[in-house]
DNA sequence: TAGGTTAGGGTAACCGGTTACCGAAGAGGA
DNA sequence: TCCTCTTCGGTAACCGGTTACCCTAACCTA
């Protein structure tokens, strides 16, 4: 029923080979030909069966992007990016959703829809150190995160470490000597989550101050809820707190929405920063102090690599590169800026 | 180089013909084969080839939703929501990003690259009333949000003028008599815009009330920057203000954000209302009174009625319903609601 | 034991592109 | 004018599944 290479060619009364050279712009065409074919087309209104260029082709021109999910605003904004990104270098963009979960994670790298697909771009949160291994596919994979799990695939990294040791340097650098920090979790051995604490930590030893244990408040997921409860849960333990450092933003929003519940004025009472720099944290009053780890780059390198390698048809295990890209430190008013226009 | 059926079926001893009956479930197989096709399919890690499938049945499994931005909370949460839909029919979604763009949009509904997915959920934003033939496509198409584009596809409504109808009649009752609306802008003769401006006229009218057109900022897209500055231009007008409805949340939020740079006190000097109920305005300081659209139902409405018509094979124009979603107001700190845990 | 069912599974055509290989026609040179 | 080179375009095999159609063997019944 519907149109095929086959019609149009007799339409046109050439050859198939010759309309698959003109719909994939060959040149030994002449232009008499070529505009034959052409008309013949749009009479006909013949559309590619992309299935069958896929299945000969042996590409989709698609590419999977696996994050937790989309309504986390750095994933959405991370996803906007690598769609960009990916339409600059022809790609389509599917998106798989894990919700952080290890066993979906294991499933997105595994399963058998992953095959629809040129590659992935994989940005993992459940999966355990135990589960380096599972990321040996024989697929173009680029990873978004540190190397913690140890493999040989491409990484694009983001300076975590550095990231959060320097805006916990900066909450010190204004006089905190208190500084809670909101969302830490041991059993995220490996990820984002153990970097930032890392760096939480460095600083602070650095500077000869002891963290008192009391001012962690854990959130295993990273949202506003779960920021807003860890916040009440330090509080309520009723020791002082100056600052406080949110692994990421939304983290520190949720607590920042806590202070402001309890009466407490930030950043005169309390100064907050955050990680990730997303678009709300510009426009929070107080706005809000944070690091921005060059998603941008990040999304952009990621396809890249991702791209680069699915041209050239490279295994996927031929020696992972980490790219790290260099984190900067915004300062805004909940630790001190002044108030002025977003 | 690949492993294919015919390999799996000659180290089983059988036909394709039985792995396929077997790969898919089908009767008719007994045990022991199935066990021995198994068997080989693991032994010999094989994997099934998508493009090939999708050629033979037609079908891709996928479904493309096309959205302005990811960036924009409402689009991200109304993705996360479709993603799981579209997971619990069995599909896959490819995400579209038209920028809000006129011709991005048209591109999306024509292009060869839309065939790669059974059927598309539509949001559109930049299309215009002239565009509606464009609709008349010939494959499973629903659009999001009205039907102001008359045509006869599918479409799932928010109850854009309800709803913004009921929340200026909000901000009216507590007292509130220099509205300003934010968003509102002309050529979105089509779209939400206009059906939330009509829904704002509409109740200042009931009430008696003329609206000052300098109490309305436009903007034509619609970001948290967008309303900021809509926000200033009105303020800068020099004509009091003691409420602002903002056409969508991030607006609301934009404007929120200049009368705290201003100094205004919310709700004390200014009531803020927004339309969407993005997470963000649950935790916003002071928190966001909005108007609850129904998202998870809209996506999930959309995604049954695509994935029907997608199943029975109907042609697109066979008609199109329109289902409106019932929307909700939710009252918060912005219009004077009490201070409580978000 | 013959005849009729039914379950199980094989063969080969088909989906609609791509492309290796080949041949013909026109251009240019001797 | 004849021959070579290049351009242009045709033929048919192939990508890897699905499935219509057909055959066989085993199981029943009388």
């Amino acid at each position: 029923m519907p149109v095929t290479m086959r019609d149009v060619a007799r339409r046109a009364g050439v050859s198939v080979k010759t309309v698959s050279n003109v719909v994939n712009d060959f040149p030994h065409v002449s232009t008499a030909t070529k505009s034959r074919v052409l008309a013949a087309i749009s009479e006909l209104g013949y559309r590619m069966n992309f299935s069958a260029r896929n299945l000969s082709l042996g590409r989709t021109g698609m590419i999977t992007l696996a994050v937790p999910e989309m309504r986390l605003p750095y994933f959405a904004e991370l996803s906007d990016e690598v769609i960009v990104a990916a339409a600059e270098r022809g790609y389509t963009v599917l998106v798989e959703r894990t919700g952080g979960l290890r066993e979906r994670e294991l499933e997105v790298l595994t399963s058998d829809r992953r095959r629809m697909t040129d590659g992935l771009i994989f940005s993992p949160l459940g999966l355990r150190p135990a589960d380096a291994h599972r990321l040996e596919v024989d697929y173009p994979l680029v990873l978004l995160g540190e190397r913690s799990l140890h493999g040989s695939v491409h990484h694009v990294a983001m300076g975590n470490v550095a990231g959060a040791r320097a805006v916990t340097e900066h909450l010190l650098e204004r006089g905190r000597r208190r500084v809670a920090v909101i969302g830490s979790y041991d059993a995220r051995g490996a990820g984002a989550g153990s970097l930032r604490t890392q760096g939480f930590t460095e600083a602070l030893a650095e500077a000869g101050i002891e963290h008192d244990p009391r001012r962690t408040g854990e959130a295993i997921e990273w949202t506003r809820a779960t920021g807003a409860e860890a916040m009440r849960r330090v509080l309520d333990r009723g020791i002082g707190v100056d600052a406080v450092y949110g692994l990421n933003d939304v983290l520190a929003l949720g607590a920042m929405r806590v202070l402001f519940e309890r009466g407490l004025r930030v950043p005169e009472d309390v100064a907050v920063a955050g990680f990730d720099d997303i678009e709300e944290g510009r426009f929070s009053c107080p706005s809000l102090t944070t690091v921005q780890p060059g998603r941008t780059e990040i999304a952009r390198t990621a396809v890249w690599l991702l791209v680069d390698r699915i041209a050239r048809g490279e295994p996927a295990v031929a020696g992972g590169r980490e790219l790290v890209v260099g984190p900067q430190i915004i300062t805004r008013e909940s630790t001190g800026g002044a108030v002025e226009s977003a």
